[in-house]
DNA sequence: ATAGGGTTAG
């Protein structure tokens, strides 16, 4: 039987794959004695616990490279041009071939001078394993894990308890036991039976392990029932005790209990550290108290406290989620400043803020800056990437992060498979989707889709109308035993809308309906989307279903129709609404709602909302005045609100003449790239024929993509000429 | 692994 010791040293615990291997430190250096038994399972036995000795029945010195060249050195960095994963790897590769014949130790060859070779199915073997660390900590994890399965009693706790652990635990074995434990009822079990059993009626330490296991199960009721009995009992709660229910209550969804054992914390004689601080703004900050976390920010600086990549990651968190993006930057600039290090966690975070802002640019440089660093990217950083790129429309770098990761061989998630199809559906490749699709379903990982990559396909096929194709989907998402969930209806709803099947339309949002699922602000947009695609005919039945699943909306599209309600009125009533809605669907809905006056030719009505949006804030800045020229800018706008806003400016513009006011030496108009989802044509090329349709001067700019430009001269006698009332048209 | 904070999706 082939049995192969390795032994070696290497110097940094990076080099461990911590996933397989534990790590013994011994000051500086690592040692371990690896044991590669036939079956491939690796053990190790720390070499302090194990006296030298020699011994004629050993198992073989290998190190997988041919007998005669001496074992790698010990004490060097690099154990002579073999890493660990190397030797590990070529161990278990070597395992099933025959050893040479045991052998005296051969002169030259450097060996672990606290290492001791042993059979490994020898009795002393196993008993070294029981008494090493490792193994002791293996057991006290399963002990973990049996608690975790047993009922909720105390007999069966204490059972499972004694079983391994008899009458004398330490508090160490505690510590392991309930630090690795999940069940939040057996924990309290077993909490009690330590304490009775370990003499120190007041640990603090017992506590704060059982209050993790509160915050892993997510329960607050528990957290604050230990907390309650700590300060009743008398023992002391410290820093640890409090960041830990703080960031309980931040995962239980209750930043004010954070807040209200924050406040508290004084009266027992704790003062706030590093550690609370960054649990606490990050509670502030999901609690939409932006200002409260960066209260705290300042005063932890002010303390001029050692603030590390947490705290900074925590605070560039809190403005990203408050939309303020330069504010997030501005931290990161402030942390390498301070000499501060940033880590993979602050580029993910970073990578993901300028992401949401829409900043692909930034999102690159970082990106690069990451690579300087020799910071690997992981998971997390691969999503942020192609969520990035899907939302800023960057096709070309999307897909190239997408061969860096398949090079990579990196093992794909359900999350990451699913974040590349929402990247596809945001950039419409229908066949890479496709691809990625079998791909999934294929992977030896076992990657089951779920609902989020069923709503992703149906979506790509609904951008184009698709329906054969997203009906298919939809089938083989109820074959797989799932459920439409209000995505996929939103999903399907587009689609149906796109491709002009009003009762489909209205089947759909029956079945919904049906299922019990509430239409939220998002569906509603949905709904108003196919309404400003509906032919006339059959305007009334959308709006049927957008007043069964928002009666005020659905009201205001009713009077947005007919000509007899007044303007006046009309405004009324859309002002009334938009001030009930949720923000990130304002624009969207503003956009629907203009589009759909302009459909129906009714632009009076067009520009009172247009109008009313600027008035809101929903749209900001349309147009801009330099010396040297008057700009409109109809990016983020629909094609009917662009065009509304086209008509406003001409009429502006022409004002601005009649007033004898002199124009720019230039106008342009910036459309951007202006690539929806759902419109397979970008903004400006849609644009840009109603600008010839108008006779407009316009023409696009060649070295500034996105916009459109004209100059005085050719602008004024076209104004002049629309202005004159035998040329009047929108 | 051996008491506390941070990152992956409409």
């Amino acid at each position: 039987m082939a049995s192969i010791h390795v032994s070696f040293t290497c110097s940094s615990p990076a080099a461990v794959p911590s996933a397989s291997f534990s790590s013994h430190q011994d000051r500086h250096h690592h040692t371990f004695l690896f044991t590669s038994f036939p079956s491939s399972q690796i053990l190790y036995i720390p070499f302090s616990l194990s006296p030298w000795r020699k011994k004629s029945k050993t198992a073989l010195i290998h190190d997988g490279r041919p007998a005669h060249v001496p074992f790698p050195p010990l004490r060097g960095p690099h154990p002579a041009g073999v890493s660990l994963q190397d030797a590990v790897a070529q161990a278990s590769a070597d395992s099933p071939a025959e050893p040479q014949a045991p052998q005296e130790q051969r002169p030259g060859a450097t060996v672990p001078k606290n290492s001791i070779w042993v059979n490994p199915n020898s009795p002393r073997a196993s008993r070294l394993q029981q008494q090493s660390s490792e193994s002791r900590y293996a057991r006290l994890g399963q002990l973990s894990g049996s608690l975790d399965a047993c009922g909720p009693s105390e007999a069966d706790v204490t059972e499972a308890l004694a079983a391994v652990l008899r009458d004398k635990p330490s508090e160490q074995d505690a510590v392991v036991v309930l630090n690795n434990m999940e069940n939040p009822e057996t924990a309290l079990l077993a909490l009690r039976w330590f304490q009775e059993k370990i003499r120190i009626k007041k640990d603090v330490i017992l506590y704060n392990v059982t209050l993790k296991v509160m915050r892993k199960s997510r329960n607050w009721d528990g957290a604050e029932f230990l907390l309650k009995e700590m300060l009743e009992r008398g023992v002391g709660p410290d820093n640890v005790t409090f960041s830990t229910v703080i960031s309980c209550a931040r995962v239980c969804n209750l930043p004010e209990k954070a807040v209200q054992w924050f406040e508290r914390m004084q009266e027992f004689g704790c003062k706030p550290d590093d550690v609370t601080y960054s649990a606490m703004i990050d509670a502030y900050g999901r609690s939409g108290n932006v200002d409260m976390a960066m209260k705290l920010y300042d005063q932890a600086r002010a303390e001029k406290r050692n603030l590390d990549p947490v705290t900074f990651s925590t605070v560039i968190k809190v403005y990203s989620s408050s939309n303020n993006f330069d504010g997030a930057l501005n931290v990161y600039e402030e942390m390498k400043a301070l000499g501060v290090k940033p880590n993979l966690i602050t580029y993910n975070t970073l990578l993901d803020a300028m992401g949401r802002a829409s900043r692909p640019w930034q999102v690159k440089t970082i990106y690069r800056e990451m690579e300087t660093n020799g910071v690997l990217p992981n998971r997390a950083t691969y999503a942020a990437l192609l969520r990035a790129y899907g939302k800023a429309r960057y096709p070309e770098d999307a897909l190239r992060i997408y061969r860096e990761m398949k090079e990579k061989v990196m093992e794909l998630t359900v999350v990451l498979y699913n974040t590349l199809l929402a990247m596809c559906a945001d950039l419409g490749l229908a066949d890479e989707a496709v691809e990625i699709f079998e791909e999934m379903k294929k992977s030896p990982e076992g990657c089951k889709p779920d609902s989020w990559t069923f709503s992703s396909l149906i979506t790509i096929y609904s951008c184009s109308g698709q329906v054969s194709e997203a009906e298919g989907i939809l089938d083989e998402m109820l074959a797989a035993g799932f459920e439409p969930n209000i995505f996929v209806l939103t999903s399907l709803i587009q689609c149906y809308g796109k491709a002009k099947q009003v009762d489909n339309v209205e089947r759909t949002f029956d079945r919904m309906l049906e299922l019990g699922i509430t239409p939220d602000d998002r569906f509603c947009g949905c709904l108003l989307n196919v309404l400003s695609q509906t032919p006339k005919e059959e305007v009334e039945k959308v709006i049927g279903c957008i007043s069964r699943a928002n009666e005020t909306l659905g009201s205001l599209a009713k009077q947005l129709i007919d000509e007899k309600v007044a303007d006046e009125i009309f405004k009324v009533k859309a002002e009334e609404l938009f001030k009930n809605i949720s923000k990130e669907v304002k624009k969207a809905y503003c956009n629907c709602l203009i589009d759909l006056c302009v459909n129906l030719n009714m632009m009076e009505r067009a520009c009172v909302l247009l109008d009313m949006a600027l008035k809101l804030e929903i749209y900001s800045a349309l147009q801009s005045k330099s010396s040297s020229q008057w700009s409109l800018h109809v990016r983020s706008l629909s094609l009917g609100a662009a065009l509304t806003a086209l008509h406003v400016w001409m009429k502006d513009l022409s004002r601005a003449l009649e007033n004898g006011e002199d124009l720019p030496p230039l106008l342009g108009i910036n459309t951007g790239h202006g690539k929806h989802r759902y419109s397979e044509k970008g903004l400006a090329t849609v644009f840009e024929s109603h600008l010839r349709e108008l006779n407009a001067p316009f023409h696009e700019a060649p070295d500034k993509v996105g916009w459109f430009l004209t100059t005085k001269v050719a602008a004024k006698p076209w104004l002049e000429s629309r202005s004159s009332p035998n040329m009047a048209a929108a």
